[in-house]
DNA sequence: GTACTATGTGAGGACTGTCTCACTTTTTGA
DNA sequence: TCAAAAAGTGAGACAGTCCTCACATAGTAC
């Protein structure tokens, strides 16, 4: 319950100024969110760290939630830039090359931006945002499939998709837990693990 | 901040009648945790909703914290319990089997207390429960291995002791998302990997 | 310089949640 | 039966958070 400025009424910056400062309140809520989890930042903490008063912050965005919502969509973005650039540049890659490359580079992201998963799995509710960010990054993977067995059909590569993503998810998550033993081997086994899985099943098996 | 009730002292039930409302009290607790999350379930709802006053709540547990720690110490011994019978069970089964025990056993524990995942991960901190509860599953898995292959060295069963868990957690958290396309295909694709790296790593390549 | 708009401010209202405490009721056991 | 111990009660003190609003300041066009 509650919903007041009933409106929803975001002042959105119109000069250059409102513009700045409007990323660095979102850079600052990206670091509130990340140390503190969603529910237990606090609006006053980000405005002050950001240097602003809880006025300003609150033209900007009239309610956490819209906080995070714009930064997610920021993330997203960044996100999906790379993605793209990915997709181009794989066209000439083998599966090998590719986890090779797929893996650091989600692995990164998700660990130079903490506040991203945060924010996508710790919200409460549905999470319509996070779905959506989910499927998008399936087609994106996909599309890399796609361009390595052309001849597969789309079922496939959307079950290989989703496994991918899947297997890289855990894979970040292992970077998370803070004593696990042989992290590095347990690693590479899973890499392993996929890079088998996805040659059988690209390559071999043509006929079905 | 914060530890009013600074002695910390929970009444520790003495009788019977205690003891039953101590488990009702947990039980409604792992609901509202379950359906809310740690930071959004208060205090007075759990009380209400199991039909005690909020002062009877705090006689037991004086901080939602220590709801919540009791909570989890609950699921893990009953978690324990089961992988003790596992391990008893495990002498003479193949990888194959054990797979096929293990994941819906652990599966299962994760649908039926959804409360547990919430309460072991959501958690703010370190988390310091969680950690030992992984570990203790770590040397569970791992002897249910040992037995499988009693002459490999402990380092290698360890690595795959954690990455038989790490699958099994992926495997789980595939349920809990909602708009996941082919779950049931990605799931026993998943399966047959970490039974193909079962097999290669525990049976074959003994010399090294 | 002046009128106008964009941006910034922070005290405080409204609300919610944790936890206390003086007191009542129930159970035990002699 | 009766007294002591255990368990239960709920109004409200207290603290913290979200968010509003009437006002102040900075920037811009003329």
């Amino acid at each position: 319950m509650s919903s007041q400025n009933a409106n929803g009424t975001a002042r959105l910056p119109q000069g250059t100024r409102g513009r700045q400062k409007v990323a660095l309140l979102l850079d600052t809520a990206a670091a509130v969110f990340a140390e503190q989890g969603f529910d237990a930042a606090t609006m006053t903490e980000i405005a002050a760290r950001a240097g602003a008063s809880i006025g300003s912050l609150y033209q900007y965005f009239p309610t956490k939630e819209q906080v995070a919502d714009a930064l997610l969509q920021r993330f997203a973005e960044q996100l999906y830039q790379r993605m793209e650039a990915l997709v181009e540049a794989a066209a000439n890659w083998s599966a090998a090359e590719l986890l090779e490359r797929l893996y650091p580079a989600l692995i990164q992201f998700r660990s130079d931006n903490p506040a991203f998963i945060i924010l996508a799995e710790a919200r409460s509710g549905p999470a319509l945002a996070a779905m959506q960010i989910r499927a998008r990054m399936r087609t994106y993977v996909q599309a890399i499939l796609r361009q390595q067995a052309p001849e597969r059909d789309e079922a496939e590569l959307e079950l290989l998709a989703v496994l991918v993503l899947q297997v890289m998810k855990t894979a970040a998550g292992l970077y998370a837990e803070p004593d696990l033993p042989q992290r590095e081997q347990v690693l590479s086994e899973l890499k392993t693990m996929l890079q088998d899985c996805l040659e059988r099943r690209l390559y071999q098996r043509a006929g079905r």
